[in-house]
DNA sequence: CTGAAAGCGCTTACAG
DNA sequence: CTGAAAGCGCTTACAG
């Protein structure tokens, strides 16, 4: 049988409450003592079983997430699955509340995480915009204890515990690859629609895409990237711009979100002579230019696997286990129009 | 506060017993007695706390794992997944026992599920062959309420409570589209080399492949498949012949395991005469064959995903509770030589 | 610094 | 058919 704490108890010749001290690492035990209990946990070959001591402890994980108020499908979906997440609470014991910033705003997110400082969670999860200030106010949750877990776009490694979502310069890069090879003509031209260079999943992507296709498909050309704050209307605007003026254009990346406005303008230009475009996240409107042949390819993060795994992971910073890094690893899915789940 | 079965207890005029005997359905409370309880779980709207129930039954899971005994990597990676379930067996309350049976051999197969049936296990996984003789025992085990899922290969709908694998359907269609997309000549001729079309993994990833070449790229021919028994040795010598005879041989599909030997075989022949090769399962050798070029595209399925998700949804069909269909569908990875893991 | 006792939410013999 | 009591493995006041 499993030892429990009264094996411990037993073997060291204490009491349970003393076991527990020396167990979650408690004061008020003499080194003796406590070395006596440690020798039997490890004899005994204890392991403790969280759901027992999470049941008697009453526990509940209190999380902040942090979420940008950002008008696109992705951002949607990321807060729903939030809700979603919120909604098995009780089940999960998580209390979970969700706090929403403007978009692509360094000083509300530093702002944010101050207030979140201030009322000492378990945890935090943010999609994270990579400046200093923002790495300095994540350094001093951590250091307070809290545990911080970026979602979607990453700090750098320092300032965070764990990182949920997918690594953005291969995704630029596999976006590179099928591009090259999707563009039947050799000497193409590529225009390139972003969010914003203050996030660093855009910035990734960029650096993956343009590497591969310098180094493995030199002959395409690169026009400047657009900026479109992930902006429906803007993206619009400016790729129908771009198609006018560039008549050679035979591809897009669409590297950030906001791609109905792509897609609107997309759909203005003649099937024979549209540019081979690859975006991505899923949502209702890529998933149908994808299965129109508007869209070629879609490179997809899963909202809910990024949402949950976060979860998991503060979790187990919470409670000072390791993580699963096989079963966290969020995966970039490609989607082509025949395998849209 | 959630309200917990001494808020029920009270709540309807009855012991703590009655409640538990109402809540598992168990006999012995008489009519009345029932529907005030039951009553009164709704209208406190009491959710029970799994763990705690858990803890209190000691209740450990007991599932059996038919593997086939296979020597291509991916059944070994997938066996390795379960034994590490195995491992973690204490912490997830599991007792795992892992059942080889020789591949491709469905009087085996039955035999090995009638041996489970007579244990009567919580629940069983199985690779599944698509035969009757098989669906029928498993509809046995179903009847006799032991959780049944299939894993990478499936049964009919029938006979199985849930299939954790892809959809092998969209991945043959999905190489399809890639095959005749990454193929410059129009004249191309592919050739399909397949493990046993007794499985029905193979059989569906076949049938996805011709219906979208044929729809989408009728100008490609496609060679009589070749069956090798996922066996690396036969497929080798196969490969080789068929490089030999048919010279204007530019595409290969591999929809089986298998792959060390075509890989061999492919390592022969000339980097700029080497055809667009689709392979499945990412393991040692399609990793570095991918890396250097030998093939071009993988499609994967994650081993650790699906045996845990297998896990997943066997204790949830033990108890009797709902599975969360979104993350439990197993994903086809498309792995180019950029987004390698 | 240490321990006896009660309790977390549920289940299980056992007695009636 | 129903209930009082003990127990699963752990933690928490409280007393000493």
């Amino acid at each position: 049988m499993k030892p429990t704490v009264h094996d411990i108890a037993r073997c060291a010749g204490v009491s349970l409450a003393t076991v527990d001290r020396v167990l979650n690492a408690r004061p008020g035990v003499r080194g003796a003592t406590r070395e006596r209990v440690e020798q039997a946990i490890v004899t005994l070959g204890y392991v403790r079983d969280l759901a027992a001591a999470n049941l008697a402890k009453g526990r509940t994980y209190r999380f902040a997430f942090i979420l940008p108020a950002n008008d696109n499908s992705f951002m949607i979906g990321l807060r729903r699955e939030v809700e979603a997440a919120i909604a098995r609470s009780s089940v999960e014991r998580t209390q979970i509340e969700i706090i929403e910033v403007p978009a692509f705003d360094g000083g509300a997110l530093v702002l944010a995480l101050e207030n979140v400082l201030a009322r000492k969670p378990d945890g935090v999860a943010l999609v994270a915009i990579d400046a200093p200030q923002v790495r300095a106010v994540a350094e001093r949750l951590a250091d307070a204890g809290v545990a911080v877990v970026t979602l979607v776009s990453d700090l750098g490694a320092s300032g965070r515990h764990h990182y949920a979502g997918i690594d953005n310069i291969a995704a630029g890069r596999t976006a590179a690859n099928l591009m090259g090879r999707f563009l039947s003509k050799v000497d193409g031209r590529v225009g390139l629609l972003a969010g914003s260079m203050l996030v660093r999943d855009h910035r990734e992507r960029l650096e993956g895409f343009l590497s591969v296709l310098s180094e493995d498909f030199p002959q395409v050309a690169i026009l400047p990237v657009i900026e479109a704050r992930d902006d429906p209307a803007l993206a619009e605007t400016s790729i129908r711009e771009a198609l006018r003026r560039h008549v050679g254009l035979n591809g897009i990346y669409s590297l950030g979100a906001g791609n109905r406005g792509l897609i609107r303008a997309l759909r203005e230009v003649d099937a024979a002579r549209r540019p081979v475009v690859i975006a991505h996240e899923l949502t209702a409107s890529t998933r149908k230019a994808l299965a129109d042949g508007v869209i070629d390819a879609v490179l997809n993060q899963d909202a809910g696997h990024e949402v949950r795994s976060a979860i998991r992971v503060l979790k187990a910073k919470a409670d000072g286990l390791p993580v699963l890094a096989a079963q966290e690893r969020i995966r970039i899915d490609i989607f082509l129009k025949d395998n849209l789940p």
